[in-house]
DNA sequence: ACGTCCGGGACTCCCCGTTAGT
DNA sequence: ACTAACGGGGAGTCCCGGACGT
């Protein structure tokens, strides 16, 4: 029989996201998160970085799968190509998931410190792709141009997918977005 | 004859940068920076919304100048045209400035919290050359794509730029590297 | 032509009592009071000592007009009696205007801080009404426990009166309060 | 062996009321305090809601002394007895240090914020009294009153026995002035 | 009468240490 | 290993007031 109850970082988790979505991230405190979880301030520091990071726990997933897909490409295909196949790999974790992504979304962006948050977590995902694309043998300005548009491509496809209604699949929507942003170069 | 010194702004600005110099973003509390400045915490919040602020004192300027580019650019020009137009622009604000821009970016680099800031900035710097683009006539997920593209290269650019002696001038190298985004794309 | 607006305390007067509504007394700044106003935060405060005097206008007018009913009350009025024309008196006050006052009372209750107000300026009653009574004669002790007793009926008949629709006017209300603090005392 | 000198309330207390002392409550600072105490701000309001809140250490006993001895009154007692027996509990507390509640009084009475926190203490009391009435079975005016004019007793009398040297303990005080309402009330 | 610039204290929140207990 | 308790310390916001100019 455990001395507490098991899992603190889940149950503070949990609390968080209630009370964001209860109040608002801004008008909730960190010992509100802690109280209604039952546990201390400093348990809640101890399991997340800051308050933000709470809002931010699949992100590191995200990258991994994104970063092995460009790596697992096949030899032969080019910058692009890779970003596309690692887009796919990204599509995947969210399909299922719309409206809490949708949500999180909303959370984010009422509030200037989560952007800020979310906007370098993005930048570190550019950086993982850029260091793939340079294993695959990319060139050292385009292996970054070509994360970085990757990553836009990301940005764009996923805000179009969450906002309309009755859309297609993630997967597909950020394939027609590479296309986009083809088309947008080659003019 | 006025009862304080003038240029308060200008002041803090001025024991800020030293003092960021001297010992660092982090090691530099607000209360330091009013003290050289000779005057309180209180007159630096009312002159910069955060600590942060103060090593962005430009980015309205440099968004402006973007944008009024972008806007300004032929009208049969295509997209990636007008954002070329804008990087010249932007282009001209460091040129005679390398050495400050190189300082700054260091520091901005040493600690996240400025990191990102500085995305933000650029995140609004996008937005701008999204809305710039709309009113050129461009169509919606392009003018979002083309404009996150041209802020990648002006990130890659820049920061090409900054980092090698003996270089060709900013407005050079980032034509350069929009050339390679092109070849990226076309690839 | 006049250079500004005329009635500055009464814009901000207005402009305070809307936010308050809107958004409730704690999360309404002084400048946002002086923004709607179209004034400075600095003119708030040459026009109101602080931001809860704006809620505590009339009781200056409410604090004479008892004491001057209880001045002139008949010279042979026990003190419980000069007492009673005071509550008249102030009665008449608020007859016409109960939603109004209602209203009031509830933001006051919202927040302690506006609570601590409304207690001294009370207390300030108690006050003059205790001199009113020295100046008919009343003894020490008996003047300020009668003073303190009818501010008492006050407060505790001016909430039923505005608790309850329906209601008998307030003069009504305070004479039968006063009555029953004369039972609890006799038994 | 603690980390720290124990009993940081404590230590912050006799700082606070020795500065009080020495320089009045106005030009003393909640940092002076600290570092008297050889603490930090900051753990000033860990233990103190706020500067004046320190004055106001022992008001939670007062109160719950004066609700038990309401509550414990024999079941025969009307209700402003049961208010007699709840004057003498709250008399007791106060016997033997007549010198520091004179003072503690004096530095209440040079400032508004202090005579306003005051009484939203009394205030406070006035609700509790009020409660333990109605448990009693008093009715639902006359409780109130009841228990306002208590303390109304209480705050006279209490101040007569400051006030005047060579008295009668506070308990005889406060049953004379209890019987002075009654007078008054008789009229 | 009003605006502008600034001082300055109170207070909140985030985030991070250490110690000790379980 | 995980938690609680206590404390440090900087960032940031708000209230309020003073000096000066128009």
């Amino acid at each position: 029989m455990a001395r507490w109850e098991p899992d603190a970082p889940g149950r503070l988790r949990q609390a968080a996201l209630a009370l964001f979505d209860e109040r608002g991230y801004e008008a909730t405190t960190v010992a509100d998160i802690a109280e209604r979880a039952g546990l201390t301030k400093r348990t809640f520091f101890r399991h997340y970085a800051d308050k933000r990071e709470v809002l931010f726990d699949g992100s590191q997933e995200l990258l991994e799968r994104f970063v092995a897909a460009v790596i697992a490409a096949p030899e032969s295909a080019a910058a692009l190509d890779a970003i596309a196949a690692g887009l796919d790999a990204a599509a995947d974790l969210f399909e299922a998931r719309r409206e809490p992504a949708a949500w999180r979304m909303r959370i984010v962006e009422s509030t200037p410190e989560l952007q800020e948050r979310e906007l370098i977590k993005l930048a570190a995902m550019a950086d993982g792709v850029t260091q793939a694309l340079r294993r695959r043998g990319v060139g050292d300005p385009a292996a970054a141009l070509a994360a970085e548009a990757g990553i836009a491509v990301f940005r764009v496809g996923f805000s179009r997918w969450v906002a309309e209604d009755d859309r297609d699949p993630l997967r597909q929507v950020l394939r027609d977005t590479l296309d986009e942003l083809r088309a947008v170069a080659a003019a």
